[in-house]
DNA sequence: CTAGGTGATAGAGTGCACTCTAGGTCAAGC
DNA sequence: GCTTGACCTAGAGTGCACTCTATCACCTAG
């Protein structure tokens, strides 16, 4: 059976992420250690793509760099973590939940205030 | 009767920004210039309230502070730049609407997470 | 009358998260 | 056998949005 091996090019191009970003996110300890091949080069299995596309979300929720990697190198150790895990997510979640909700009311504020812009223009273009 | 006016400090406690903030949002033009004492210090009226809680909103649903100084900008320039002030909103305003689909499913995608790890911290209390 | 607090300016410094450069290796196609 | 293109490393550079420093002026309470 076949093993779908990638380059970091195709990684790149899969996640959106560029190579110079997923050879740093792997410096940084975002990325684990990864194999390479007989030329020194970086080895991908499809696992990865799952990783970074739960990166892109928590980096999407505003988890500061920091943050992702301690989650990583916790991914890394381990069941042990699991607890400890939990607990960063819940933080940010929680967080999250409350900015879902402030930027629906930012959207309910652009909305109106779109609207009174679309009747000034009306009126202006009317009256002059 | 009387008007409230207020000095920097007392619109950085209000608004949550720093007096530095302020300061360095006049210079770059995201507040007006603002009017000053017989000693040279800025005095603010109500309105800059009203305007930094929206320049908030900007801040946070991500727009660049070069876009919210052009609003800012167009904006002082009155009502010829209404239909301008509309569309520069409403990218915003669909970009935000995606924005807030996409983490509210991420938040699902937390919460599922969360779920998983307090099943697994469960499983293996019990076990061990 | 002086000490403390708040204000002012110009400009330097910070932290984040990439992003790019220089200089090199290596395999494949013409 | 040589060019092309994708890969490698170490480390410098970038853009954003503040944030802070140094130094000075002013006013009010004790």
């Amino acid at each position: 059976m076949m093993v779908t091996v990638m380059m970091i090019g195709e990684v790149a191009e899969k996640t959106g992420f560029s190579v110079h970003t997923l050879r740093y996110y792997e410096k940084i300890g975002l990325l684990p250690e990864t194999l390479r091949d007989a030329g020194g080069r970086r080895v991908y299995g499809p696992d990865v793509l799952v990783w970074l596309e739960f990166v892109e979300r928590l980096k999407q929720i505003g988890m500061p760099i920091r943050d992702r990697v301690r989650y990583a190198e916790m991914r890394a150790l381990g069941d042990s973590t699991i607890s400890e895990r939990r607990e960063l997510l819940q933080t940010y979640r929680d967080d999250l939940a409350k900015r879902v909700a402030s930027l629906s009311e930012t959207l309910d504020v652009l909305d109106a205030k779109i609207t009174t812009y679309e009747t000034a223009a009306k009126c202006n273009g009317a009256s002059r």
